[in-house]
DNA sequence: CTGCATCCTGTTTGATACTG
DNA sequence: CAGTATCAAACAGGATGCAG
């Protein structure tokens, strides 16, 4: 859990288990998330080698996020996870 | 995230899949949990019907914690947690 | 576009002591 | 035995604005 708790890891890294995702598309594609803590939530998850943080330094910057190695074995527990919130929706 | 987010949780949910436990019995068995911190636990699992508190009303008290049928259902997450973790235990 | 800086708030967890 | 009371610390997340 010190990985992948808080409200937010655990779905930044389903959206990028599905696709690889650029910073903004990121944000607007999860719903409710803030730059700041999605900056946040990316930068704890590179430290952690759950996440790849490749960063073209282009003007305009473009970085893209993908899951690393470490992070693919999250895939089953993502799934699980997944499966669970799906079969028992917050009211 | 929202169930079983938290440094504790996850952690009581798979005590309780091995074994009930009396409310001691329980804290003595997870090292670093205080009594307070495990009443919060309990209480919110319990609330979100997680898992069942059995209150036997005698004196002097025994309660018993058991999981839920819900609970029951986060067996296969909780393994996969335990995987993961054994797999890439923090420095 | 991709973030960082600041400030702020509510929640979570912990220390310690105590009760029916 | 099974918790509660009180106080304090740490942390997560959000609002807003700014920079290369």
């Amino acid at each position: 859990m010190a990985l992948i708790g808080g409200k937010w890891k655990v779905i930044v890294l389903d959206h990028l288990h599905h696709k690889d995702y650029h910073f903004n598309e990121l944000q607007r594609s999860i719903n409710g998330i803030t730059p700041h803590t999605l900056s946040q939530i990316l930068k704890e998850l590179a430290k952690d080698d759950l996440v790849k943080r490749h960063d073209f330094k282009t003007i305009p910057p473009q970085t893209v996020y993908s899951l690393s190695s470490k992070g693919k074995e999250l895939i089953p527990l993502l799934n699980e996870i997944t499966k669970f919130g799906k079969n028992h929706p917050l009211q």
